[in-house]
DNA sequence: GTCTATATTGCGATAGAC
DNA sequence: GTCTATCGCAATATAGAC
């Protein structure tokens, strides 16, 4: 039996992978280096991993599963169709801060996949986007947001939440609080909801 | 004396090697690809470029000139500053849905350059981005919109247009016209501008 | 300018000893 | 499981004939 904090050679290589996917992109980095930040060589890589391409699809798929599993539990909260909307998009936002390389591997290298395993990738993201148009849908006929077109709605919230993944760092000018709590305000002023800063607060005052 | 009609063999390269690196990304694709796509042997590219890396940095550049004379021309339209702003903006989206290929390439390889090559796109996305960011300023000083925080508004509205360029294919489901409409309309939401919806229109309706 | 041929390097993946 | 050594291939870039 095996205690949840060893992380087995598997999880190592996927994490020093990532790692280096994000900085040098998929095709850049090679198997050698992947191996070397492994602590190990290039032979024994394959002890673990079945190719280069399986390697880079469970990274790319297990992000998407933990993404959606996070923005499930968030849109759980007790409240009005908006409250459920708002949860969602802050948990939404933090997930790609918080995980902002392996979202940004997921956004940059589906062409790097062949075309079986893109395929799931994209099934994965589909239901991830049908998810957040349903709360959009939700909250526009309950009457609470003016909703223009609850699909390029989803549009603006993935773009917004992608692009911070691309400049988040901890430390930065702004607190992960603040971005939350910004992105979320934007989010329902775009979405014409009545007293939209007062639902969000101030926390940046 | 050449006409300007005249595209010589770098443009061709140029423009091939474009539509290439958007398809595979920079580093799967290879020169032998470039060459047979502009009707060349490997052997005779280096005629006219000097290497992969600045045939990347030239496109690279390229289309951020090309997107700040843009931006620039129509922030010069009469109006008030909510105006020049929504013509900014309306200019924002059309170019990164009219030139998506290379809006991408520009977005997403900017760690395929060396140190030196990839600071000259940067010092050239950040005089982007402070041009936006005043536009945005200059609407809020005037009253006309409720500024949150002006850099995270061009963040969102730079996040938005790339990413209309990677999903904006002409024959959609809507056309060019109404995607400005909408993501302006958004815009101008986000922002609080009084009447936002009546100041864009509904090309939709 | 065009081309063919090649030098050099590094890749993913595998074989086989331990 | 680990490792070293290597296969087969493709890459960028160059040399040199035309």
């Amino acid at each position: 039996m095996t205690l949840v904090s060893e992380r087995n050679s598997a999880d190592v290589i996927r994490a020093e992978a990532a790692k280096l996917f994000f900085d040098r992109g998929y095709d850049a980095t090679s198997l050698r280096q992947v191996a070397a930040a492994a602590g190990l060589k290039v032979g024994s890589l394959y002890n673990h991993i079945d190719s280069k391409e399986h390697l880079l699809l469970q990274i790319m798929g297990g992000i998407m599963d933990d993404l959606m599993d996070s923005i499930r539990r968030a849109a759980a909260v007790e409240g009005d169709a908006v409250a459920k909307l708002q949860a969602a998009l802050a948990a939404h936002l933090r997930f790609h801060a918080e995980r902002a390389r392996e979202v940004f591997i997921g956004n940059t290298e589906l062409r790097s996949l062949s075309n079986g395993a893109r395929d799931v990738v994209i099934a994965k993201r589909s239901e991830y986007e049908l998810l957040l148009q349903e709360l959009i849908e939700e909250a526009g006929t309950a009457g609470l947001a003016d909703v223009a077109d609850a699909r390029i709605h989803v549009y603006s919230f993935v773009a917004q939440a992608t692009h911070v993944a691309s400049w988040f760092k901890p430390g930065g000018r702004m607190t992960l609080d603040e971005i939350v709590s910004i992105y979320t305000k934007f989010a329902l002023r775009e979405l014409n909801v009545p007293n939209a800063d007062a639902r969000v607060g101030h926390s940046t005052s």
